[in-house]
DNA sequence: GATGGCCTAATTAGGACTTCCGGTGT
DNA sequence: CACACCGGAAGTCCTAATTAGGCCAT
C-alpha cells in the first residue's frame, strides 16, 4: 500500500496500455515532490535570512530595469539572497510553510502578478518517436561501452527531457534530484530570480540569458549543496547538455543558452512589458484553449511566486515589472485583449488544497500532469487509490477554480468555451504529450 | 531438513554532475 | 587582464537493479 509520503501518482505505461493500448505513449509519472527538495530549491536554496528585514527585502519584487546590466540593487539583492546563513531567523522554508498554511481557505483568489502561461510550448511539435530519437538515442558504441558487468540490467532512467516528468520512485527518499536544466527552467519561472538573475531573451526559441551568472551558479550550488559551485563549474554541466541535446549555445552571445525544447506549459516571465510577445496573444487558435486554461492554473503554482505574492508588505496588486511573455502564437489561447490588470489576476495555486491532502508544495509541472491525468477516467480507485484521490482532488480544485474564473471572467473576459467543456470532459485517453523541440532559427 | 516467500542489507552499474585543467576568443 | 567559453579526463555522489543472507511458515 502506498504511503502518503511515497508515490502518489504513478501513471505509467501500464496505465496507458489499459487506456487504449498505446504502449508507445511515454510514461507520464507524477509523484510527490519531496518537500525539502522543493523548499531547498524554491527558496532558492537560501537556508536562512539574517533578519526578517532581509527576508522581506529578498521577497520583495521590485520594478526591474529591463537592461541587462547588473545594477547595484541587483547585486545587493543577489547578495542578500545568497548569503543567508542565520539559522534562527525566518527562513524561506518557514516562509513557505507560513504562506501555504495561511492560504488555506484562500486557495484560488489571491492574485498573482503578471504571469502568462504558454498553451503548448514553443515551436512546432514533434512526435514522440522523433523526440526519443532526438533525446534518448545514444551512439551504439557508447551504449556498448557501457555494457559490462555480469548481467544486463534495466537502464536507469536518464535525465528527463523537458515535458517528460520522470518518476522519482520510492527509493528516492527525500531525494534531491532536480536536474540542472530543470533548475534553470524553474528559475525562469520564478520571479524572485527571473528576470533578475536569469531571464528569457527569446522565449519562443527557448533562449535565455544568465543575467547574473554567478548568482545562478551559487543558487545551483546551494541547491546541490556545493558551496564551491561557480559559473565555470555550472557551465561545464551546461556544456554537457550540448552533447545530450538539451541545450544549445547561442553563438556570439555571452551567457546565453537555448533550450532545445521546452515543456508545453512553461511559465514565461520577462522583464519587459511583453509587448512584442503580446502581439502573439492575438492568435485565436481555439484548439488549445483547453491547454491554456489548464496552464493558467499551472501558472499559479510557481512556488516562490506564491510566497512573494502573499507577503503582506508586497500586495499582489503591486506593480511588478515582470511582464508576461506568450508562448508561440499558434498555441496561445487566452485572449490577448484581456487588460493587463486583469491578466495580473491569475488564480492562486491550489497549493494549500493539495498540501492538505498530500503535498507540502506542488510544483508547476506536477500540477500540470495532475491536470492531464484528470482527464483519465479509467482510473479506478481500487487500483490507484492515491491517483484517484488526487484526481478527485484536482476535480474539486478545478471546480473551485472555475468558480473563481467565472468571477474574474465576468469582469470582462469571457471564459473560454473549450476550457469549460474540458472540465466536464470525460475521456479515457491520455493526452498525448506535446513535445516542443525548439528550432534554432529564432536566433 | 527442504523448500519457498518475504524482507533487508550489501553490492554494483550507471547517470549526472563536479572538479580540474589547458586552451581559445572577446 | 578578466571573463566567457570549450571539451577532455577523472572523480564524486546518488540512484536503481541485482544479489545475498536471514527469518519464518509450510
Amino acid at each position: 500500500m502506498l504511503q502518503q509520503s511515497e508515490l502518489i501518482f504513478d501513471f505509467a505505461s501500464d496505465h496507458v496500455s489499459q487506456l487504449g493500448g498505446h504502449s508507445d505513449y511515454p510514461a507520464v509519472i507524477v509523484e510527490q515532490v519531496p518537500h525539502p527538495h522543493l523548499l531547498a530549491y524554491s527558496g532558492l536554496a537560501c537556508e536562512q535570512l539574517e533578519t526578517e528585514e532581509d527576508h522581506q527585502q529578498l521577497l520583495k519584487v521590485e520594478p526591474h530595469e529591463s537592461g541587462e546590466e547588473e545594477t547595484m540593487e541587483t547585486l545587493i539583492a543577489a547578495d542578500s539572497l545568497l548569503n543567508m546563513d542565520c539559522p534562527d531567523s525566518l527562513s524561506l522554508e518557514q516562509h513557505y510553510s507560513q504562506t501555504f498554511l495561511s492560504s488555506l481557505g484562500d486557495v484560488i483568489t489571491t492574485p498573482v502578478a503578471q504571469v502568462t502561461v504558454s498553451a503548448e510550448g514553443v515551436v512546432g511539435a514533434v512526435d514522440q518517436s522523433q523526440w526519443q530519437a532526438l533525446h534518448t538515442k545514444k551512439p551504439s558504441a557508447q551504449l556498448q561501452s557501457r555494457k559490462r558487468g555480469k548481467k544486463a540490467r534495466h537502464r536507469r532512467a536518464e535525465s528527463p527531457t523537458p515535458d517528460i516528468i520522470v518518476k522519482k520512485d520510492k527509493y528516492n527518499k527525500g531525494g534531491n534530484t532536480l536536474y540542472l536544466w530543470q533548475f534553470l527552467m524553474e528559475l525562469l519561472q520564478d520571479r524572485q530570480v527571473c528576470p533578475r538573475y536569469i531571464k528569457w531573451t527569446n522565449p519562443q526559441a527557448g533562449i535565455f540569458k544568465l543575467v547574473n551568472s554567478k548568482a545562478v551558479a551559487r543558487l545551483w550550488g546551494k541547491h546541490k549543496n556545493k558551496p564551491d559551485m561557480n559559473y565555470e563549474t555550472m557551465g561545464r554541466a551546461l556544456r554537457y547538455y550540448y552533447q545530450r541535446g538539451i541545450l544549445n549555445k547561442v553563438e556570439g552571445q555571452r551567457l546565453v543558452y537555448q533550450f532545445t525544447s521546452l515543456p508545453k506549459d512553461m511559465i514565461y516571465i520577462t522583464d519587459g512589458d511583453g509587448s512584442k510577445e503580446e502581439d502573439d496573444d492575438h492568435d485565436d487558435n481555439s484548439v488549445n484553449d483547453e491547454d491554456m486554461s489548464e496552464e493558467s492554473d499551472d501558472s499559479t503554482v510557481a512556488s516562490s511566486d506564491q510566497s512573494l505574492e502573499e507577503e503582506d508588505l508586497h500586495p499582489p496588486q503591486k506593480k511588478i515589472s515582470s511582464g508576461p511573455v506568450r508562448a508561440p502564437a499558434a498555441q496561445r489561447t487566452r485572449p490577448a485583449s484581456k487588460p493587463s490588470s486583469q491578466r495580473d489576476t491569475v488564480l492562486r495555486p491550489p497549493s494549500s488544497l493539495i498540501q492538505e491532502q498530500h503535498l507540502p508544495i506542488v510544483s508547476a509541472e506536477m500540477l500540470r500532469t495532475l491536470q492531464n491525468l484528470q482527464k483519465v477516467q479509467s482510473l479506478q480507485p481500487a487500483g490507484h487509490a492515491s491517483v484517484f484521490k488526487t484526481a478527485q482532488l484536482l476535480g474539486s480544485l478545478c471546480e473551485r477554480q472555475a468558480a473563481a474564473d467565472v468571477a474574474v471572467d465576468s469582469k470582462g473576459v469571457p471564459e473560454m468555451p473549450d476550457k469549460k467543456s474540458h472540465r466536464g470532459q470525460k475521456t479515457s485517453q491520455v493526452e498525448t504529450p506535446r513535445l516542443m523541440p525548439l528550432t534554432s532559427s529564432d536566433h
